[in-house]
DNA sequence: TTTTTTGCAAACCGTTTGCATAACG
DNA sequence: CGTTATGCAAACGGTTTGCAAAAAA
């Protein structure tokens, strides 16, 4: 499907081996765009090789982490990873419960004024930010 | 030491009895300015008084949530809550690892920037926000 | 006395770990 | 072959739950 090969090949440039399940987990990481929950890829991995463990899975999850390849962010249920780095920032409405994804872009003003103000440089994808949403009423 | 009053006041006022361990509990709750986290809590609670256990802890926290007098925040490592509305926003650095805290007004303009251009109206104290902060070099 | 609250112990959930076995290179 | 990765099962940590006993109103 969607090629794996970029990771592959980082995985043996590394000195990493390339395991049948390590193949499986970035396959079907691949094909889930944007939202990688822990859960939902072990589950996926499993309906496809049920000999998977969990812990691989977890463990993969790492070691995609350290080479780069997912990053994680924080969200009110608990973590999610994500293919590449987190180009987007969740915003988590209290009242309805959805979540919005705007892209990293449209909130580089707002970082880059932070950073003005007080020398912090944010990253406001790696945790959520809650709020109320446009469709809900402010309360 | 500060004053319980209020806190117990509205117990009563909406039918929740006033107990031993909800007293302690407030009370030690009410010297921790700034951040509870649950554990360090329940560690100085039981200092005080080793019957109460750690489920009383956790119930009083929910319950003095649903009345509006704690609230919490998701930090890297877990919640943590606050007595009265936060405040404050968390800046967490991901290169040393420190949280500096902000007073909510410093992010105000922020804020309404985010509103006026998507309609979200942020609260930034609910979760963290990671970065670089001020005396740490950019990667 | 009625109803709420508590302690206890067990369950829980997602994640991590130690270790012996399997399998990549 | 040497070394890394996996499965398993158990441990984990923080939080939650069911229930019978204790205590507030």
């Amino acid at each position: 499907m969607s090629d794996a090969e970029p990771i592959v090949a980082a995985l043996r440039a590394r000195g990493h081996r390339v395991t049948a399940q390590r193949l499986a987990i970035v396959e079907e990481a691949l094909t889930m765009t944007g939202h990688i929950s822990p859960g939902e890829l072990v589950a996926r991995v499993q309906a496809r090789d049920p000999g998977v463990n969990a812990s691989t899975i977890y463990r993969t999850l790492a070691l995609l982490e350290e080479l780069g390849f997912v990053s994680h962010a924080h969200l009110e249920g608990g973590p999610e990873y994500r293919l590449g780095s987190h180009d987007h920032v969740h915003l988590l409405c209290r009242v309805c419960g959805r979540y919005e994804s705007v892209p990293a872009a449209d909130v580089e003003s707002l970082r880059d004024d932070l950073a003005r103000r007080s020398g912090f440089r944010a990253d406001f994808t790696h945790f959520a930010i809650s709020g109320v949403c446009a469709r809900c009423p402010r309360e």
